[in-house]
DNA sequence: CCCATAATTCGAAATATGTCGAATATTGAA
DNA sequence: TTCAATATTCGACATATTTCGAATTATGGG
């Protein structure tokens, strides 16, 4: 478990498996409007602060979440002015969707 | 973390975030020929051994990722003479696809 | 019945994860 | 500049996970 190859996907699963931030990646997933071309610019951003609603854990324990599922590549962080910004790319949610389909019709 | 919901899509990624079970499941993930309806009869099957092929861990450690991606409810298995086999539900990968499309086009 | 193959269970050890509180940064507003 | 709001870092601790080897179960063949 030390030595082997650590694929992307085998990350990006891992930062979902935990249900606070599987939490934090849905209250993320609904980023566009039904029916809209959903691109990176129109996607719904939340403030971390915003997204740890009802979640009760620490702002540290959220913080660290949302580290977690940044560096696992499925959410984009920004600052802006005193908060922080959060929302997922779409390229992002294609690829995942994709991985579990393999034989496409 | 101990008295919080765990819903079964948690489960699923947990399962999937270890890269030796990652492995396993890509294994029986191309369960049905390319252009052919994909069903549970027709897809392809593995043996516990033949799974773990390859990959360099105990059979008792392999079994042991079975188990939990069993458990998970992303591999079904059933006992065949000498042999356990394994395979992937097709509309366990529906389910999982759609979670990443969350508003279709 | 006895043996070989296939797989699982169990217990133990090393490592990783989730969580918190305290302390620290970052920014905008008064 | 000083303060309040927002967010992060750090250290610590409890719990969970990964892995193995030894022992055990299940099955079919000779």
């Amino acid at each position: 478990m030390s030595n082997i190859e650590k694929p992307p996907l085998a990350a990006a699963f891992k930062a979902l498996s935990n249900p606070h931030r599987l939490t934090l990646f849905n209250r993320l997933l609904n980023c566009c409007e039904p029916g809209t071309r959903c691109d990176a610019a129109s996607a719904t951003r939340f403030c971390v602060g915003d997204l740890g609603e009802g979640l009760e854990i620490a702002p540290s324990t959220l913080s660290h979440h949302l580290k977690e599922l940044n560096r696992a590549g499925l959410v984009e962080m920004a600052r802006k002015g005193k908060r922080v910004e959060c929302w997922v790319e779409p390229e992002k949610l294609k690829t995942l969707s994709q991985f579990f389909q393999p034989n496409p019709p």
